[in-house]
DNA sequence: CGTATGCAAATAAGG
DNA sequence: TCCTTATTTGCATAC
């Protein structure tokens, strides 16, 4: 099957596996859960998390005001990219971590983009290189709440490693700079995606069978068609969801 | 140049 | 194998 090159058998899925082997290809979130603790500070409460989303909670009145009169002030999100997952940041330890994090790392003359390929070569399971614009979302605390917690140990990590071999005038420029195993992302040209539109418009579940079609008129991967198809019914539901309120 | 953001691919998780 | 729903990221491009 798959006559042309089927780039890379990314086998990322496996439902009950604990452990993690090197998923090869992206890196992703599951894995860099389980892969570093998700910080045990000493002090904590029997709650941790518990509480911690409720003092986010509470806090967030506050960090309400201070968001809005930051900058943008309408009431619902024009964009806010679907639901309203990622605003109301929360005031917690990651939350906390994040602004130091920007300080120090700053101070050891990076930059956020050198941060994120250097991830790759932390070598930490699971563990790639992330882009720009994740470590400035980190960093301007414009991650879900779970993503910030995610992503702290890691860019933890990689801060004291960087700070540690810094101080030691260790020259370990892998932790300035490299890697590359970073989550991919295909950019659809205009007129193919006025084509799948065309498509859509008329059958918004094409079949296996089509989907292949489809893909090979637009030389792309079938995948990427499979994985537009259901982006496009999310994003359609979710236009007839909000059309209607 | 480095950093913020809009839009939306790609992934995770449960059928 | 592939869908749906919810989320995590990244490309492009605006600051």
């Amino acid at each position: 099957m798959m006559s042309m090159n089927s780039k890379q058998p990314h086998f990322a899925m496996h439902p009950t596996l604990p452990e993690h082997k090197y998923p090869s290809l992206h890196s992703s979130s599951e894995a860099i859960r389980r892969a570093c603790l998700p910080t045990p500070p000493l002090q904590s409460n029997l709650f941790a998390s518990l509480d911690e989303t409720l003092l986010a909670r509470a806090e967030a009145l506050a960090a309400v005001d201070i968001a809005v009169s930051q900058g943008k002030s309408h009431p619902f999100k024009p964009d806010a990219t679907y639901h309203t997952m990622n605003s109301v940041p929360c005031t917690s330890t990651s939350t906390a971590f994040a602004e130091r994090f920007k300080q120090r790392r700053i101070k050891l003359g990076v930059t956020q983009a050198d941060v994120g390929s250097a991830l790759a070569n932390l070598k930490i399971p699971g563990v790639g290189s992330l882009s720009q614009s994740t470590i400035c979302r980190f960093e301007s605390l414009t991650l879900s709440h779970n993503n910030m917690i995610a992503l702290k140990p890691i860019l933890q990590a990689w801060l004291e490693e960087a700070e540690g071999a810094q101080r030691e005038k260790m020259n370990k420029p892998e932790l300035f700079n490299g890697g590359e195993k970073k989550r991919k992302r295909t950019s659809i040209a205009a007129p193919e995606k006025r084509s799948l539109e065309a498509y859509f418009a008329v059958q918004p579940r094409p079949s296996s069978e089509k989907i292949a079609a489809i893909a090979e008129k637009l030389d792309l991967k079938k995948n990427v068609v499979r994985v537009w198809f259901c982006n496009q019914r999310q994003k359609q539901k979710r236009m007839k969801f909000s059309a209607t309120y």
